[in-house]
DNA sequence: ACTTGACCTTCCCATGATTGGAAGCCCCAC
DNA sequence: GTGGGGCTTCCAATCATGGGAAGGTCAAGT
């Protein structure tokens, strides 16, 4: 099975598993006489691991663990599940405050009448950057929030 | 006014208000013969609105535009309103993949003994990657959440 | 006047996860 | 044997930020 084909079956992209292979995430698979990369049933199942994983936002330093969790076969379950409640932790932090954020954003839109005239409590607010009880996030601030 | 005492006042790294300069989100500061960069009040009170607007999950891109209707005083406060509110619904989106990744994980959890065993469902689902119902992220996956 | 230490300057590099593209090789079907 | 798609590696960009080196400057203390 090429890369492509492999990609397809688990649903990470073939840029995606090259990248994962250099950083060793993941084994190096078997290469043909020519150079091609080869996985087999194994690996697609390996990968899809790694696609699932994601999908519930762990990080791929997170996702090593379990994927070396998930091949000792004499692991406990209680270190799966610890660091499943860890990231649900993480989650459930970065949950509290973006929804800080909205909340503070919804409370400011709502007292501005928003139509041509130009005075806006969201600006003067702004500028005034009173923190009061809400978005409060302690100093030089972590990179962003994506997703 | 020096650039550590403007990063001072508004909470705003010296780094990141080189930075900003550089990227053209502010303007260039007035410079002292030796080449020191120099920051009046109003500059501070543009800092602080970058910061402010920063702390409630604002990209550099849509600050830029919060700053050119702040710069207006002829603006329409239903422009800055509309801003706020897509923010919001940004907000509310990723919340939501979130949470549904948080609820996945600790149902898993729920479901794990959590002891010296190794079998394990979370491990379990994982591998299966059965996308029933929850944490369901369209195909390739944005970059990663952070904040 | 001279030194010291704290500041400032620019420059380059790293992060994390991912995408994009270029240049070149390979495989299969026609 | 040619064409088009897939594969290879390498390098660059993204976004917002931090880190550090190499060198200039300022103000206070000796």
């Amino acid at each position: 099975m090429n890369i492509g084909e492999a990609a397809k079956a688990s649903g990470v992209t073939a840029k995606m598993i090259r990248y994962y292979e250099e950083i060793h995430l993941i084994p190096q698979p078997e290469r043909t006489a020519s150079g091609y990369r080869s996985y087999g049933p194994n690996d697609v199942q390996m990968l899809r691991f790694v696609r699932r994983s994601r999908d519930l936002g762990f990080s791929v330093e997170r996702i090593g663990e379990l994927l070396a969790l998930w091949r000792d076969r004499a692991r406990a379950s209680g270190d799966v599940k610890r660091l499943a409640l860890a990231q649900v932790a993480g989650l459930r932090q970065k949950i509290a405050e973006m929804e800080d954020m909205a909340r503070t954003l919804e409370h400011l839109a709502h007292a501005c009448h928003g139509d041509d005239r130009p005075d806006c409590p969201i600006l003067t607010d702004l500028e005034a950057g009173n923190m009061d009880g809400m978005a409060v996030t302690k100093s030089p601030l972590p990179p962003f929030q994506r997703l």
